[in-house]
RNA sequence: UCCCGAGUAGCUCAGGGGUAGAGCAGGCGACUGUUAAUCGCCGGGUCGGGGGUUCAAAUCCCUCCUCGGGAGCCA
């Protein structure tokens, strides 16, 4: 005899009827002769209702014996109730215990420090407000996938072992067997732009890796960049994909993880706005604008995180910061024709204090002045061949940009911390679990 | 690397010279509709490490360690 399982997404057509459900227990209550388990199964919350005198006594029985977490089947009747979580209960008929879990289980229905939850993060995971984040990270995920593959992007996977060094932050090495050191990457778009050549329009999804040794709620060492890259994209082009992006990477969210967003209280009313087009504030206005703010920032210097909230702060959606002096950005980024003291550029920024979300800009695609950059900047010209070869071989307009997975997922989910955005956060004092 | 802050029960924290505290968790008991249930009783400690001041230090001083937040770097 074959006994089927249900899921408890899926209850509410089996009202009436009797169903076996597995799952963990999450909470549990008793007053006597009547005891509730609270049960989860990944798919939703199921209130058990156990009455001693309506069920076998070696099933009532078992209930004492149960502790948080233990692993579960129960079988018994649906019905809709008010007072049961999700308007459906299961009234208990059997009980059956699969896997014990013993009293010292670490988190329990209270309040506890992040430092004690990140050392337990392997069962943090199975909390509800976990749960609904890692979920908005589903969908923040597939949504990228189906924003790119509806206009014709092909999605490369580009390497994690590198010989070539992207950009000046620091990067984590490893002997390469006799090839000397390879860094772990961070960054792919220097392989974008090869495919961007061969494709047209690409985008890359992967892991990338700082050695910076940060210590703010934006940072991870490890984390989930998004980076297209697009032939006969110029910067205009770049931003509006940009915009078009975000907003669509939202309204998913708004519209399929409403339950999810609930469950994390987001003020949903910040994101109903973000909408195109976004504010577009070039470097110079912004720092004319932050002066008159009481800013002590000097054309030339980068935004500070303070710079970027005050800045940030009138707007009710995203905001672009273009064309940055040239030597506070990176060496691949191309220069502005209509002031060749900054590059073709722009960083979003997230509203409500969030920060830089994207990093984006039009490449320099000829040959001689990206060469004249690498030595300026002081970068072994070798390292760089076969990305020059991109220039001497067809050169073309292109542009791109690098979205930051978990710092959207936080700015989507209204989390204050990074961490809690992937389901084993690597920071400069923690690699485990 | 710099600037703040914190380390006391399994967890979250209070106590700031004179017998080590609370809530939750745990144990026992009561309760037929609970929502982090409630009520009664019980057990639970190297006060981060080391040194110093003092009759007396969790408390004051010095020092080291660990962690958190912010800055910088950036997504």
């Amino acid at each position: 005899m074959t006994q089927t399982f249900s899921r408890i997404d899926q209850l509410s057509q089996f009202t009436g009827r009797s169903v076996t459900v597995r799952g963990w227990v999450s909470h549990l209550r008793s007053s006597g002769k009547v005891a509730f388990i609270v049960m989860r199964d990944g798919s939703g919350l199921l209130q058990c209702v156990l009455v001693k005198k309506q069920m076998p006594e070696e099933d009532w029985a078992r209930f004492a014996a149960l502790t948080l977490e233990a692993s579960i089947a129960v079988t018994g009747e649906v019905r809709g109730d008010d007072r049961a979580p999700g308007g459906y209960e299961l009234g208990v008929s059997a009980l059956e215990i699969v896997g014990a879990s013993p009293l010292d289980y670490p988190i329990q229905p209270k309040e506890h420090g992040v430092d004690f939850l990140l050392d337990n993060r392997h069962l943090w995971l199975r909390s509800p407000k976990q749960v609904a984040i890692a979920r908005v990270r589903h969908e923040v995920e597939q949504a990228i996938h189906d924003f790119f593959y509806d206009r014709g992007f092909v999605h490369v996977d580009t390497p994690i072992l590198t010989a070539a060094i992207g950009e000046r932050s620091g990067l984590f090495q490893t002997e390469y067997f006799d090839e000397g050191t390879a860094y772990l990457a961070q960054t792919g778009q220097l392989y974008g732009e090869a495919a961007a050549a061969a494709f047209g329009r690409i985008y890359t999804f992967g892991p990338t890796f700082r050695a910076e040794k940060s210590k703010t709620r934006r940072h991870l060492t490890e984390f989930w960049m998004i980076e297209p890259e697009m032939a006969w994209y110029d910067e205009a082009m770049n931003e509006e994909l940009q915009e078009q992006f975000v907003s669509y990477l939202v309204e998913r969210c708004l519209t399929r993880r409403a339950a999810e967003l609930k469950e994390l209280a987001r003020d949903v009313s910040k994101l109903a706005t973000v909408k195109p087009p976004f504010p577009r504030i070039p470097y110079t206005e912004a720092v004319e604008i932050l002066r008159k703010k009481g800013s002590a920032i000097k054309w030339g210097d980068d935004l500070g995180a303070e710079d970027e909230a005050l800045l940030v702060a009138d707007y009710d959606r995203p905001v672009f910061v273009c064309n940055y002096p040239k030597d506070t950005k990176a060496f691949y980024m191309k220069e502005n024709p209509a002031d060749p003291r900054t590059v073709l550029c722009a960083d979003l920024l997230a509203h409500e204090g969030y920060g830089e979300m994207i990093g984006g800009s039009q490449r320099e695609d000829d040959h001689d002045k990206l060469v004249a950059r690498i030595k300026h900047e002081g970068l072994p010209l070798d390292a760089y061949d076969w990305y020059l070869d991109l220039r001497k071989y067809g050169t073309f307009v292109h542009a791109g940009f690098g979205l930051g997975l978990e710092r959207t997922v936080a700015w989507i989910c209204g989390v204050p911390h990074i961490r809690e955005c992937i389901a084993f956060p690597r920071m400069m004092h923690r690699v485990r679990p």
